[in-house]
DNA sequence: TAGATTGTTAATCGATTAACAATC
DNA sequence: TAGATTGTTAATCGATTAACAATC
């Protein structure tokens, strides 16, 4: 087992989150035959700026050579490990409604390399169908399967997000991706990210109708 | 046409972004038979502390009574005046793919004031497809509708999202909301909201060996 | 009045940005 | 060497938080 060099500084929230996107937009320079790319290009295929992505590049190491660029295959190696993409990552949808369902047949997860295993939920009368070639199950046979290595996707009705959740991290699950409108509450080591269609729609809505009002 | 109050001031984003987390818990304590609420009750319904309620709110005005806490039928009017739901909101989702087919099944839009109304897509040969009780329409159809009372939902693949955000654009569509895996770029008054469901995965991906690492 | 709770202040914290010395 | 571009610094900006005076 090796150890982070000892300058290793703290990787901040903000860095994360904007890792997945540097990832992506190496990935599309390397499909496009570039072997070596700049800050400044690197960015723009990002959506952000060079200082701002030299900064966050700072925080993993010195990956860069001055007066040329990025590697781009060493540097989506690097983010790659940082990300923890080596590891073996499964999904497990859990609650099969209308937005279980559609996850379920949504192919993007796959193509990032992370493979949607299990269906759940707890409605005998979903149990045992298939949805999307997979065959639902209920949480007595996934408790055989459910470990640190399984992000739960939370696609329950509101009522039961909170009971859902201290299920599966009773279960050893540390990650979570909650797709129900309520904020759920987690113990320390556990991390949960939220995703609201609808609010999002809501501060749409917010800005629209400020654009009217200005104009 | 009345003007906002002299010392209105301008709303943060970061404030923005949680009034319909606020707007949801309101109306589950409304449904409770609240009448009447608390910053410290309202904060732990919507997960956030209770100082940063009270700021958050106060840019909105004076809602509160000092010693009593907020009616909550007049904050849930306040605050959905402030985003814009009185005004009506049309969705179209435009890529009728694998998340563009699962969006349009999707009923959390309904249920939060929001009409999926057109179903868009530039493939004739999904054009007139029925989908989850719609049809699909091309870009010359949807031409007739497009206006700045429409949120554009991009589910298009990622080689296409620029074009197809150039093209909404063009026909008064203000507010975008981009679930294709790469930034768009619009001009000026044009709102864009992003989400991207790997990345989301890979963020949790980067906590979840994280916290392996540590334990 | 006494108790409760808001609205606001001031301090802290974290993120962004431009500029530039370091260096390939 | 000259030109280019990184990695880092320092300044700015925006968001969060605790504390408390204001006041119902």
């Amino acid at each position: 087992m090796q150890s982070a060099p000892a300058t290793r500084r703290e990787i901040p929230g903000a860095t994360v989150a904007r890792l997945p996107v540097y990832l992506r937009a190496l990935r599309a320079a390397a499909a496009a035959g570039t072997d070596v790319i700049s800050s400044e290009e690197l960015a723009r295929a990002a959506g952000v700026r060079s200082s701002g992505l030299r900064k966050d590049l700072s925080f993993l190491g010195s990956y860069g050579v001055r007066g040329v660029g990025y590697d781009v295959e060493h540097l989506t190696e690097e983010i790659s490990r940082e990300l923890g993409l080596h590891r073996e990552w499964s999904v497990a949808i859990i609650g099969m409604g209308n937005l279980g369902h559609a996850l379920a047949a949504y192919s993007g997860f796959a193509t990032r390399g992370f493979s949607v295993r299990w269906l759940v939920d707890s409605d005998p009368a979903i149990i045992g169908r298939t949805i999307a070639g997979k065959t639902v199950i209920g949480f007595p046979q996934f408790e055989q399967f459910a470990d640190d290595g399984v992000i739960a996707v939370l696609a329950t009705p509101p009522a039961s997000a909170q009971a859902v959740t201290d299920q599966v991290v009773a279960l050893g699950i540390r990650s979570i991706l909650n797709f129900a409108p309520v904020p759920v509450h987690v113990p320390d080591g556990v991390e949960v990210r939220k995703v609201d269609l609808a609010t999002e729609l809501q501060i749409l809505a917010f800005h629209g109708q400020r654009a009217g009002v200005e104009a």
